[in-house]
DNA sequence: CAAAAACATGTAAATAATTACATGTATAAA
DNA sequence: TTTATACATGTAATTATTTACATGTTTTTG
């Protein structure tokens, strides 16, 4: 029952770009992409043996220091022609991920329940925090607004932060009606 | 390795509201709060059994037609205490969900590539579709506004007809810049 | 009345994701 | 120089999720 596994063309975008680590693989969820997808270094790793296998992408070892090699992976034709062939297909309606909070929130009916206000402060200083430092990335990386070599960032970078800004929006909102 | 078992929790909350089938949770995520959450059948009938072993919910046997017997689950105190707790826990910051569309623009640098019109287009229509379903749905449900007993529930489909209003926006701004 | 759809409840099998365990190297900070 | 942190790469174990398989009953539709 093959899944989609989205994460093999992350991967083949991410090395398209330029070659990586896996370890600049698994820091990059840190990062912008972190905030429309998650993979651990677990995931990671052995996904980079598989993809191999089926020659959608090579490494070279390079020497650091006195000892270590690392692997530095980069992407075959026949990964880019996946890549593309990926980019290209229709994407199925996502379902919108898993947000807990908003499950409690359903579970209390009281406008007056007195649960509701610690529970919308903490998140509004979650997103508030989050929304600050999205807005920080987005002027550093993107100073001057779109750049016409690094638009599909630009636009991604630009949605989250519109994200955040609304959640926290809405979050104002529901303490003002309390 | 005990992950935190949200779905535990969801059952225990709808159930808390009014007893309910299996069926009947199943058929919950194709609702409102399957906007925020996302469960098959083949994980709620487990669950459930789990949970009865663990005397958070009990069922009792009611007769359908001429055979057949459905079971309609009910929380137990104890259940009901648990729900309270994670209620009144901090939520851990969430991790946004995995949106494949915005990994695909990701990849595409070239504000000229001719791979996103398309792309933009196609998103943009199911996310009006998806609003205007929302939409119609809070209208519906919540004819004249918030109402005091059944607040959460407001709360969180006016967060999902944000959400999409706003991804909506932003299609079309992205849209305008090509 | 028959067929289709909805209701109802499982289990098995596989993939995906997370936590845990593990080891070692190189660089930065104290 | 030593310690702490970051870099680097695995594997094992477990939980979570999805797809597949399966059966039967009741209600609705044609």
């Amino acid at each position: 029952m093959a899944q989609r596994n989205i994460l093999q063309f992350i991967i083949l975008g991410l090395i398209h770009e330029r070659p990586l680590t896996g370890y600049d693989l698994t820091k990059a969820f840190d990062n912008d992409i972190g905030e429309f997808w998650s993979a651990k270094h677990s995931q990671i790793y052995p996904q980079l043996k598989t993809l191999e296998a089926k020659a959608l992408l090579t490494h070279t070892d390079e020497v650091t220091g006195e000892k270590l090699t690392r692997k530095r992976y980069t992407i075959t034709e026949t990964g880019q022609a996946l890549l593309n062939q990926w980019l290209r297909a229709p994407t199925p309606e996502s379902h919108n991920g898993k947000d807990e909070f908003v499950l409690k929130l359903y579970f209390i009916q009281q406008q007056n329940d007195p649960r509701l206000r610690p529970m919308l402060i903490e998140q509004l200083m979650l997103h508030e925090q989050r929304l600050n430092h999205l807005t920080q990335q987005l002027t550093t990386k993107f100073p001057t607004g779109a750049n016409a070599t690094d638009f599909g960032h630009f636009l991604i970078l630009t949605h989250a932060v519109r994200r955040e800004r609304d959640y926290t929006v809405w979050l104002q909102d529901a303490l003002h009606q309390l």
